[in-house]
DNA sequence: GTCTATACTCTGATAGAC
DNA sequence: GTCTATCAGAGTATAGAC
């Protein structure tokens, strides 16, 4: 951890988001309070001393994991979305994209949604503006989706968002891997739903 | 707690909501484990001890708590419906009653919603149980409009009810009183969606 | 960087007087 | 039924050897 200018330390890297994988995985099954640094040290093979040298608190490990969260996130719709030049399209993977972010992988993004109640002050308001950041980036799509026309002009873009990404959210509270439904029958439903609703030259449900 | 046969005791009731109500609105603001029994006695004008008379643990509390969320939200949504012969209105009084429940008055029914991952073992599963059971109105809901013709046959009741459901509680997490939208504007936002996109005979979006 | 050992705090729950 | 007083346990964070 000395060495910083020298060496761009991928090692590093990967060390702190094992850390970070570790700790999001418990923080979702248990939930952050209920989650001992005891525990987290031992998902990642080590004592509570040797996390304590990573970070100084149990708050900053969070705050630490949420920031790489809205990285991830961030980072997946963009690639999501790149290249495809169809709005509606556009649309329908950045909706899957979101879906595999919270139920697929990693549980980074579910605990950034979920465990910010867990903060308070500060640290509080930095994951809420780091929450902001991402939806951000969905205001952005929708937004351009108007312009071009896609969306009906009589449509709130903001309340849009706001109901589509919780519909979203809201599924990682029941999702069952090997469950009843797919990732992608969820993004899908959920797509035609918004599809028909706002999209200006929608044909029928299916 | 001696005498329950003789007299229906509706001081005993509404003690006990009373306590559930203060306890509820602490869950609320710093989650069921950030809240000490200290807490939840000084809210109730108690001492520890005088909590303890009541509930044996602060988990039988929490269950107690939700069995009476439980119960709320299903007289709430009942009560909305009823005597309403149009089914489409019903749908729309049953999304704003929900709604309401949510982010109006009481704070129980976001605890049941948001706080069940706080219990453990056989209580967790009773709570999951409940929200099964208030789910089960809106499935039964949706089942009586698609008999009716008035939900297109293609559309799945079962996500449909799961992702509506999602879309509104998901709001009790940005919500504010007095904010840019009220419950109405929500509620109506989300009936509109839902009803052009699965309603049979639906017009346009306003 | 990781370990051992521990200090200090807080909390949930209890016992028993009134 | 409510109070005072307290226990036992758990948990975070720290100190310091290696």
């Amino acid at each position: 951890m000395e060495k910083k200018g020298s060496q761009t330390a991928p090692v590093a890297k990967s060390d702190r988001e094992f850390v970070l994988a570790a700790s999001a995985r418990l923080f979702r099954n248990q939930g952050f309070d209920r989650t001992t640094v005891k525990e987290i040290a031992e998902a990642c093979g080590m004592l509570p001393g040797s996390l304590h040298y990573r970070y100084p608190s149990k708050e900053s490990l969070l705050v630490d994991l949420m920031r790489l969260a809205l990285e991830q996130a961030s980072r997946s719709v963009s690639i999501a979305i790149a290249g495809v030049s169809d709005p509606v399209e556009q649309l329908r993977r950045g909706v899957c994209a979101h879906l595999n972010l919270l139920v697929g992988g990693s549980d980074m993004v579910y605990v950034l949604l979920f465990e910010w109640r867990s903060l308070c002050g500060q640290s509080r308001q930095e994951m809420i503006d780091l929450r902001d950041r991402y939806e951000a980036l969905w205001a952005t799509m929708l937004k351009s989706l108007a312009t071009q026309g896609v969306i009906r002009g009589d449509v709130d873009l903001n309340l849009l968002r706001l109901i589509g990404l919780g519909a979203l959210n809201w599924v990682a509270t029941w999702f069952h891997e090997g469950g009843r439904y797919s990732v992608e029958d969820i993004g899908n439903f959920v797509w035609h739903l918004i599809r028909v609703a706002v999209v200006s030259d929608s044909g029928q449900f299916k």
